[in-house]
DNA sequence: TCATATGCTGAACAAACGTACAATAACTAT
DNA sequence: ATAGTTATTGTACGTTTGTTCAGCATATGA
């Protein structure tokens, strides 16, 4: 049993049940018919990093779903990939590791286009409703949302897109700022 | 104890521990002093499908961790977020469902930028060394990485850039398809 | 060829775990 | 006021869990 079957054969089961699995589940998982076989291969995950123990001696995932994250590439000329080579990244913390409640909007339009929001993209939006200026907020201006930048002058608010071919809103009768955009996500094919 | 503080302070528990408190560490979390009280309380969480329980019957994390999804918004002209009010996504499915070997690179620069990855953007790279054209590419050129637009005619490759500013890249010596990008992620602040 | 490390089997055990049942306190609705 | 539901306590029990020890077969290296 190689590590990198084991830790396949790992994700496949944490992806399922969302949690790993006990000594006895990892010996019909790897067809083991000794639970000791199964806490030594569980050693040889915990020097790899892949898994380790908490305080209480439980078993919990460490880089079992880290994406490698190979460097810094410039995307304008060709250059190496800079350094950082074989460090890590845990998206799921990554991403959410947002303050507050959050919640998620699909964006349709063209008008956050110089922004780099297209259209199709998921913004995640954590409630604040205190943005500042420059921020870029999901808004509910005279009961409809919007995704723009958000813009207060002489008491006055302005939601800006970033694309020419739209005006600038001038909220009449109400305002509501649902939060502030804190990530975009966009998945290709 | 609302379901709402239990929520939170479960989201705690497994940001920290990476797994499910069990009944007696519910206690501990929730200041009860009998287990029986834990297990009335994860019974309503059932209710609610933030967890459930697998066919052997351990506790795993069902909407915990769902963003609720407020539906589609338009960033042209405000628009009513549309309907599919009360859906939520998991978002590390969401994203990570990507068949095969997945790494990630920062991008750098503005030659994509078209295409809506910015300075700083993480991609996400599936690694797959037959693209199709129009796919946007990791590429390793005469050495050195860049991420592209990937275009074949008559048995040449180029690399094509999101940007006008920049020039086509028809690699000289050696091309290698690190693979195709799957998804971009920026965060603000 | 012999010693050692590696990979696995099998069994034993205390601690922790999930489940169930009976009882009580607090809140709601009528 | 009273009946019913909701929220919690306390206890008991069989099962599963992680751990440990002894042993054996197969590779590995000197």
């Amino acid at each position: 049993m190689t590590i990198e079957k084991a830790v396949s054969l790992l994700r496949k089961f944490y992806k399922q049940q969302k949690r790993l699995p006990s000594y006895q589940e990892i010996c019909t998982l790897f067809g083991y018919s000794s639970k000791n076989a199964a806490v030594y291969l569980v050693n040889k995950l915990i020097e790899a990093e892949i898994l380790e123990k908490d305080d209480k001696g439980k078993l919990l995932p460490k880089k079992l779903f880290h994406i490698p994250h190979l460097g810094i590439i410039k995307a304008g000329y060709p250059s190496p990939a800079e350094s950082s080579l074989g460090d890590s990244i845990d998206f799921y913390e990554y991403l959410l590791d947002i303050p507050g409640d959050i919640f998620s909007l699909t964006v349709h339009g063209d008008s956050m286009i110089e922004e780099g929001i297209h259209d199709g993209d998921i913004v995640i939006v954590a409630k604040d409703h205190h943005p500042r200026n420059g921020d870029i907020v999901a808004a509910l201006v005279d009961g409809e949302w919007t995704v723009k930048y958000f813009q207060q002058k002489n008491n006055r608010v302005y939601l800006i897109p970033a694309n020419n071919s739209y005006p600038i809103i001038e909220p009449r009768e109400s305002l509501s700022i649902g939060g502030v955009v804190a990530s975009v996500i966009r998945k290709y094919h």
